[in-house]
DNA sequence: ACAGTTATTGTACATCGTCCAGATTTGCGG
DNA sequence: CCGCAAATCTGGACGATGTACAATAACTGT
């Protein structure tokens, strides 16, 4: 698993990437998004600012990579429950994904703003549709699901993290709800994308 | 309806909040969310851009405004049409707010970081409202619901944002699997936040 | 006419992302 | 073993940002 190095001459690097990205994080958690700038990161490791750049071509490639790592932790807690039904499981990655936004205050808008391409993320969606497949819906249906599910989640956490007011009685709620309509989709299993 | 205005002393003021607003909305059409600068609004009106804190106090301010302006539109281009069935008007409330939010590139996340409670906003919220309730829910699952509806447009637009490969089909899919998620809990009508 | 209040400007400061030029360190081919 | 090319890091700088401060000009009520 580790890289096939392509063994290039030049001094030998005194971080790795993984070390901007902790900094990152740490910033991130400890004094809020608008916080996280390169010169603090490069403070909190004990580098010049420019040397960054060695690692992140920029600033917003240090920003996907941020986020990466924060799905990176949901889909690492997401393992053995492929038994529990569907809901459940539903349920449980939400919970995860919402707990792991909530902890780290503008990191929803991290996810927001570097569209969801990289290996986590594409994980982290790969594991909803098998379980929204596994609820009967086809393959059509369960991407869309899958989208949705994605805007319910991050859509309300972005909300929630400007208005403390909306609780987690309200999201559940909303996504109960939403399980609903998929559920009676799957039941029906019509013409997709079609009716009135 | 013109203010009652507390003549003050003092020069007249050279321009309206409103002209800033304008501004404000036409850099956001024509360079996106990043150009919206205190210094650019203040070159496109004419003034020293310190001279825009005689009419906000700060840039967020500004944009807070911004949003609502946004929001303005929307609730005016939904007037009379209170005879149609719930689940047509919802629709076109979503796609009214979706296409406003659209037309200017970033404007969701004004949105998402300006929390939803200015005038305009409220009056969006109010007409969800009573469309829900006209729909059979009560007033706690009419909240929760306008709630999940505001999540799931501004969430939809957000992402589709950054990755248009999303497009308007999904949007309406996902809309109708949640209002059957809304129509089967009119139906059901038992026990608010609390079934397991 | 005078005094108080306000609008606007010029200037300045701190902070940001990022570029550039050098110095230094490393690996590889001769 | 020795230079050459490549890569890392630093110091310094540039432009842009939001915004504070002091001064000036315009206006209102006495």
């Amino acid at each position: 698993m580790t890289e096939a190095h392509p063994v290039r001459p030049g001094p030998r690097r005194t971080l790795s990437e993984q070390a901007i990205l902790d900094a990152a994080l740490a910033l991130l958690a400890e004094l809020g998004a608008e916080r996280v700038t390169i010169r603090g990161i490069a403070a909190r490791v004990g580098i010049a600012p420019n040397a960054v750049y060695t690692y992140f071509p920029d600033k917003a490639a240090v920003l996907r990579g941020l986020a990466e790592q924060l799905l990176g932790r949901v889909h690492d807690n997401q393992e053995g429950d492929s038994s529990s039904p569907w809901r459940d499981r539903v349920h449980a990655l939400a919970r995860d994904l919402r707990n792991e936004l909530l902890a780290h205050p503008g990191s929803v808008y991290l996810l927001l703003g570097s569209s969801l391409d990289g290996r986590n993320a594409q994980a982290i969606g790969a594991a909803l549709l098998t379980i929204l497949t596994d609820a009967g819906l086809d393959r059509d249906a369960a991407a869309d699901a899958a989208h949705l599910l994605n805007v319910y989640i991050l859509g309300s956490v972005a909300l929630e993290t400007t208005d403390p007011a909306t609780a987690a009685g309200q999201f559940q709620w909303g996504l109960d709800r939403l399980l609903d309509g998929l559920a009676a989709h799957a039941g029906t299993r019509r013409n997709h994308h079609g009716s009135a």
